[in-house]
DNA sequence: CAGAAAACGCGTAATTTTAACACAAAACAA
DNA sequence: TTGTTTTGTGTTAAAATTACGCGTTTTCTG
């Protein structure tokens, strides 16, 4: 978010800046908990506090005679918003979804500024011991909206607006579970039953019956069965079977 | 979109001007049948196709002597939006939501435009004879959508790649209309139980039995009754109850 | 205006889905 | 080993969904 601050021509037709911000998702299959990726803020504006990765659109293109941009970019903002989480936190995100625009005045003390916000699924590798980028950490969801949630009116956590962004992203994923297979994006290849039920919950903070939940998955039919060599069972999503489950208008059964 | 045209002095890190469409949801009560407003475009590009409502945000700001904007504007991007909708087709819209951005390279064949689009829900006045706008016009939304679907590949029936947005404003209604009353923006205060379902059934695009269907609203609760002069009964939605709907977590019944 | 057709309100029964809970074998921890 | 937790497999009662029947009122049409 930096390098935009230096000098350049003053325009006659202000156009805000355009930023992206991206609340990454990963569920730690350890501690089973669902986090977010933060990040904190090396300078000013809000040095020390956390942060959303994301940051400015550099667009590569040039004007015209009257100062219009004309050559094509060769990508839209999500790429844009890839490539710079990409940079930014090492993460080659393939799951990632706009969230929405958040443009209130004074939002950026800086300038008046756009930010397209995005929300993305990784899987948590589990390299443990030391996360790749030096700022970056990954926060309990619930303890990041629970702290927003008791601020004093007025007060906030995350760095900008952040804290609205991350709260309409979980309300987001939590109703988009509901018509895409969002939750599988967040588990390995394959994973145990009880894995899922606890990334439901997690989600939809909301508990479930073990015996139903399972029941309920399985007889939906969108999931392949693996033994193990224990007694333990492993599942993996059926992406057709899920297609079609959905197109048999069959999808409202997966709902909790 | 036009006067944003004009000659300008260059800038060094270009940014890319933005715009905002709407797709503007009204209920035709006496074809029964959902219905989007679009304009006819009296100038190029796509002069004379058919397009959604919307134009370039016009910032009210004064830049500093880096040419950034400085100055605070007092709306943001969606109260620029509400503000264009109102003087473009006259109407006052309350319901309105945000869609997505829209950025793909070329999209605009001006000049590098960003997108913001919105959904609103309407009333539509039953004002018969003569459209407010002149150039605007209320299309049963099945018509464009068949009209898309249908198209050969690589043709568009909208301008710019309004036939993706207004797909995918169709999609979010539907989706939002599980957890959102956003059918009865779309209704007159009082309503009787049929044009309820026939709204349902245009937004959701599935026929339900009368019976059961009246009876799911009904014992929903979120529904007060009003008799008429004659034995036909009319109802209004109970917003308090909606929401203590949502609270207790039953709003799931409410799902077709 | 009269007869037909459609719309409306009220109701029942069969089926499906959900919710709550029992039990035993395997895995785990001390 | 022993007690605890986890996992797989059921069962059953309650609730919701689905598919209709029926008589009356309203609306349409010739």
């Amino acid at each position: 978010m930096e390098n935009h601050e230096k000098p350049h021509f003053g325009y006659i037709y202000p156009r805000p800046a355009v930023t992206t911000d991206c609340v990454i998702f990963g569920f730690d299959m350890t501690e089973e908990l669902l986090k977010v990726l933060l990040i904190e803020r090396g300078i000013e504006p809000f040095k020390g506090r956390y942060a959303l990765p994301g940051g400015f659109i550099k667009i590569e293109a040039k004007t015209n005679e009257y100062g219009l941009v004309v050559e094509e970019r060769n990508e839209s903002l999500l790429e844009c918003a890839k490539r710079e989480l990409k940079e930014e936190t090492g993460f080659d995100v393939q799951n990632i979804y706009e969230l929405g625009t958040w443009s209130t005045p004074g939002r950026d003390p800086r300038c008046i500024t756009i930010t397209d916000a995005y929300y993305a699924l990784v899987t948590i590798q589990p390299v443990r011991g030391g996360d790749d980028a030096a700022d970056a950490k990954w926060v309990p969801l619930y303890q990041v909206l629970n702290t927003i949630k008791n601020l004093p009116e007025g007060m906030r956590f995350l760095a900008f607006d952040h804290d609205e962004i991350i709260t309409a992203a979980h309300i987001r994923l939590q109703q988009q579970l509901c018509f895409e297979p969002l939750a599988f994006k967040l588990l390995p290849k394959r994973f145990s039953m009880s894995t899922l039920q606890k990334l439901y919950e997690a989600i939809l903070e909301k508990n479930f019956d073990r015996r139903n939940f399972a029941r309920k998955m399985l007889d939906s039919g969108i999931l392949d069965v693996f033994p193990t060599e224990s007694r333990n069972i492993n599942y993996q999503l059926n992406l057709e079977k899920y297609e079609e489950f959905k197109r048999t208008g069959r999808l409202s059964n997966l709902i909790f």
